[in-house]
RNA sequence: GCGCGGUUAGCUCAGUGGUAGAGCAUUACCUUGACACGGUAGGGGUCACAGGUUCGAACCCUGUAUCGCGCACCA
């Protein structure tokens, strides 16, 4: 390798290392190999968007569980790809087509409209997927799915055709979310309950039958008025018994005449006679609690609002055309002119909003599509039981509840972007002998080929709700038996709902008489597949048996419900059956839950405040793996981030600490080291080999408990803390030295370390730790496939075995006397800053050791202690008085005559360490003393407390010293 | 209302019964032959509060406060 630069500088280095696993293939898995499995399947992002904070700590998760698993071993596949994202996609166009062509979708008409779609998709498809890229994500980009591409598309007909089969999808008219911005249906999920504040209007009608009596309603919604059709109230409530079967003049709208104004009073246990007046008003087109109301006392339905949320003529002609919240202030002012309104009070209460648009959705009557969740008990005993493990696994509770309490799935969207609704419908007039032999028609098996796993099973015809045999020769054989004479003509209303294009084909060119349903399908519907179809299903393919079902999931907990939760449905539902011979139909086998990325003020990133940082400006500026490591440094398991660019720093300062150390590795000089002599192993290099121990086991425990931030920090604190700090500056006794058959075994030393850490590194830090694998010469000590060709398929290291240990001496006392010569150093170096020594200048020290060290010894002490010399001083030598004095555990340090001590700082400084001991002296005595403790202690903590007092005692007795000297 | 999570150094967070930790920030000194994206030595904490269990509690239990999140048809 070229000498390498004084600074890392990430631009020369990770596009071209991404390029290079491109081109090898590297990223690409073979289902054919005999390695174990492992999966991931990326939550796809949506196709149009950009790369936010979330998807960082998401993908480098991801990353990293990928890179370790290779080089554990497995056969990995990340499979990637995107999603067609419904509304966001559909308004980003639609707004882009009403700026340069000012005109509203409708114009151009639904074909030409998705024409338009297509052409925003093929430009900006591809931005976020080299945007994970340039993060250097390892996924299989041969393998990469768009939830609109056509196999993607038949999967999720096929889907719905079969639950249409098994009647868990049906159509029926229900009051619904309504979104009146984006004009569709939502799901109660996409709905998001916010605190609004708003006024209580209390007014007043009369009861008909009973003028002069009046009853005060309570509401926040005024506009609705016009839309009552009852007004209800407790019926054990004393107060109001007696009215219900009366009536009460509704105010609005006030032009009606007076008997079009009369609506009952009726009972209903739903009134709480404490809220309020106890008087409740009931709207049952515009609120799903009137509307249940409605339907026990069958009552009429007046709507009074508009798809758009204007309101319509039934809301008479005062509120006419205007906006909901107008019509609001109106409907305020009319009572007022009434003189029915008996007050305003300000008032905060939840309101429903949707979330894509931002305002509040409108329970509105209409007909959609549901489908009642397949596989629901199945889905919860997994997690419950803990044969799927979800990490924190406090989110299984909210699993568990939601499960629980779930209602049925409104799939159905007025939109245009998205899967069609594979159904085709008919209202024909004509005898159920003709209807069926016309069916049965249309549906001969056709011609052309279906691709594998597809067949004429997904198929299912209803007539007038009945559903009949999906059979062309059945169906036939059944018009045949029926009778003429019986079979009446009549309206028969037919849907066909069908995965086969050619059947499809038949059915558009049946004329203006059939036609497919215009509703497409919640997004949700299509990405619940998304484990299993993008892997080829319904065809038993090779990668499916190999890879599904997935190992882990990372994922936000905020899509626990739109995502997790109905994937796992999906998996039971569509991938329990027996012949793929899986042990069960988990779709994967843990999910991690990332927290939310925050701002420095722990609020959520959004566009609207502007608060989230483009992570491709921060890969320009820091580099992608200063990005990735910041980002998992500062993510603990189970807690939301709050991201500070302060982070992404840490990571370039952690990169170029990595490369620096490598640098001065490479500034020894010498072919990499291979052989480590255990006969000339130096007490500093067997502390930091049994250091590099100790810190692949505690990368192990984080791994397993899917710990990240723990992991960076143990790799952080290792690298830098033990390995720089004090490992690379003690080996710079040996490389000033002279002897070369150390400086060869110190080298050895080094590359073990060094090619052991980068590989540890490279889940975390792909980039720079493949160029410095490349650049210390280690591929070149390995086999191709093992490390030679990329540190991606190198070994992970494992901790040392006894053998390892016992042939190179790695005793644990060894980490005790270096632990306690670094301690000493720390205090001899703080004599120095005690005695106003500034940095720069070497200092002749005189040292007085408690045993007889070994020359190499003390040539680390000098280097460390920065001493111009460290003369031994025989045991019975007297320093002068006055003299500076460090008295440790490995002997007695003086600093004869060495600047300008501050004598009385000095002092003070002694005599509060002194206090210090005393205390913790204090409190491990009196541990001590009690014989409670004594007794009950385990032995371990027993002993650990006697040591803790020697320890303490001879600190003590130091310090005594050292303050003696001083005062002498 | 129910459920969940947080509260530890100025800031962001580790720490599930035995000597309170890290990074950043901060103070002093230092561009010495890996690195100023750096080095060395410091300063800084009644672990939100109150009880309890225990020989011993940041940690376990009970309660309180406070912040955040999720769920819930109160007009």
């Amino acid at each position: 390798m070229a000498e390498l630069s004084k600074a890392y500088e990430p631009q020369l280095v990770e596009d071209k290392w991404y390029d290079f696993w491109l081109k090898q293939n590297c990223f690409t898995a073979n289902p054919k190999s005999a390695k174990p499995a492992y999966s991931i399947v990326i939550p796809p992002p949506n196709v149009t968007g950009m790369l936010h904070m979330g998807h960082v700590l998401n993908n480098t998760i991801q990353d990293i569980l990928a890179r370790k698993a290779r080089m554990d071993g497995k056969e990995v596949l990340w499979l990637p790809g995107t999603d067609h994202a419904g509304i966001a996609t559909q308004v980003m166009v639609e707004k882009q087509l009403k700026k340069e062509e000012k005109k509203p979708r409708h114009d151009l008409g639904r074909e030409e409209f998705l024409k338009r779609v297509w052409l925003w998709k093929e430009k900006h498809g591809d931005i976020i997927i080299n945007q994970l890229k340039k993060l250097g994500s390892s996924c299989d980009w041969t393998r990469e799915r768009f939830t609109m591409d056509p196999e993607y598309s038949r999967c999720v007909q096929k889907v719905f055709v079969e639950l249409y089969k098994k009647g868990l999808i049906y159509r029926g008219k229900r009051m619904v979310n309504w979104c009146p911005v984006s004009q569709t249906a939502l799901s109660d999920e996409e709905v998001e309950m916010k605190a609004q504040k708003g006024f209580m209007y209390h007014f007043k009608v009369e009861v008909a039958e009973l003028p002069g009596t009046w009853l005060t309603i309570a509401t926040t919604r005024p506009e609705t008025i016009p839309g009552d059709t009852a007004v209800a109230v407790n019926p054990k409530d004393p107060r109001y018994t007696h009215l219900i079967g009366k009536h009460i003049v509704r105010p609005l709208p006030a032009e009606l005449p007076r008997e079009q104004k009369l609506i009952p009073i009726i009972g209903d246990e739903h009134v709480d006679f404490e809220f309020g007046t106890g008087v409740l008003k009931v709207t049952p087109a515009h609120d799903k609690a009137d509307f249940d109301i409605g339907t026990r006392h069958k009552l009429p339905l007046i709507e009074v609002i508009n798809a758009d949320g204007s309101m319509n003529d039934l809301a008479g002609a005062d509120l006419r055309g205007l906006d909901r919240f107008k019509a609001r202030k109106v409907a305020v002012e009319k009572l007022t002119e009434q003189e029915a309104l008996v007050e305003a009070k300000p008032y905060e209460n939840n309101v429903g909003y949707s979330q894509r648009a931002d305002v509040p959705i409108e329970p509105r009557l209409s007909e959609q599509w549901f489908l009642k969740y397949p596989a629901v008990e199945q889905s919860k005993a997994c997690v419950a039981e803990g044969r799927m493990k979800f990490h924190p696994d406090r989110w299984a509770k909210v699993y568990d509840h939601w499960l629980t309490n779930i209602q049925d799935w409104c799939i159905s969207r007025q939109l245009w972007w998205g899967h069609r609704i594979p159904v085709w419908s008919k209202r024909w007039q004509g005898n159920l002998r003709d209807i069926l032999t016309d069916i049965a028609g249309l549906i001969i098996k056709d011609v052309y080929p279906q691709p594998a796993g597809f067949d004429s099973q997904d198929l299912a015809i209803t007539i007038n709700g009945k559903q009949y045999l999906a059979d062309s020769v059945a169906l036939q054989k059944l018009a045949n038996s029926i009778d003429k004479s019986f079979d009446q003509t009549s309206e028969y209303y037919v849907q066909i709902a069908t995965v086969n294009p050619s059947i499809q084909k038949n059915l558009e060119l049946a004329g203006v008489e059939f036609s497919q349903d215009s509703d497409v399908l919640d997004t949700w519907f299509s990405s619940w597949l998304w484990p299993f179809a993008t892997m080829g299903w319904p065809e038993q393919t090779e990668t499916l048996k190999k890879f599904y079902p997935t190992t882990d999931l990372v994922t936000g907990p905020d899509i626990i419900f739109f995502w997790v939760a109905r994937m796992i449905m999906a998996g039971y539902e569509f991938m329990g059956e027996p012949q793929f011979g899986l042990p069960d139909a988990l779709p994967f086998q843990n999910v991690y839950f990332t927290g939310i990325i925050r701002d420095k003020q722990g609020r959520k990133m959004s566009k609207t405040l502007g608060n989230s940082p483009d992570p491709i400006e921060l890969i320009t500026k820091y580099g992608a793996d200063a990005l990735r490591f910041g980002t998992m440094r500062g993510a603990p398991l189970g807690q939301d981030v709050m991201f500070d660019e302060k982070d992404v720093e840490l990571g370039r300062n952690f990169c170029n600490k990595l490369w620096n150390a490598c640098r001065f590795r490479q500034m020894q000089g010498g072919e990499v080291q291979g052989e480590i002599n255990p006969a000339l192993l130096t007490n500093d290099d067997k502390w930091i080999l049994l250091k590099l121990d100790a810190a692949i086991r505690e990368l192990d425990t984080a791994f397993a408990a899917y710990k990240f931030s723990d992991a960076t920090a143990a790799l952080y604190r290792f690298f830098w803390n033990e390995y720089c700090d004090w490992y690379v500056e003690a080996s710079k006794a040996v490389f000033y030295g002279t002897d070369d058959a150390l400086k060869a075994n110190t080298l050895a030393v080094i590359d073990f370390v060094l090619s052991h850490t980068l590989r540890l590194f490279h889940p975390f830090i792909p980039f720079i730790s493949e160029e410095l694998w490349h650049g210390m010469g280690y591929s070149t000590e390995m086999p191709a496939d093992q490390g030679g060709e990329t540190i991606m398929y190198a070994h992970w290291p494992k901790p040392f075995d006894a053998e390892f240990t016992a042939h190179y001496g790695l005793e644990a006392c060894w980490l005790d006397i270096v632990n306690a010569r670094n301690e000493f150093v720390t205090q001899g170096r703080n004599l120095r800053r005690e005695g106003n020594i500034p940095a720069n200048k070497k200092v002749k020290f005189q040292f007085q050791p408690a045993a007889q060290p070994a020359p190499q010894d003390l040539e680390v002490l000098k280097i460390l202690l920065n001493a111009e010399s460290l003369e031994v001083v025989p045991a019975d030598f007297q320093p002068r008085k006055g003299t500076p004095t460090l008295r440790g555990a490995i002997g007695e340090l003086f600093m004869p005559l060495e600047g300008l001590i501050d004598v009385d700082a000095e002092k003070g400084r002694l005599q509060k360490e002194i206090e210090k001991f005393d205390s913790e002296i204090l409190k491990v005595e009196q541990k001590l003393a009690n014989p409670n403790f004594t007794t009950k202690v385990p032995a371990a903590v027993l002993e650990d407390h006697r040591n803790r007092l020697i320890e303490w005692q001879a600190k003590r007795e130091h310090a005594r010293a050292a303050l003696a000297a001083l005062e002498g």
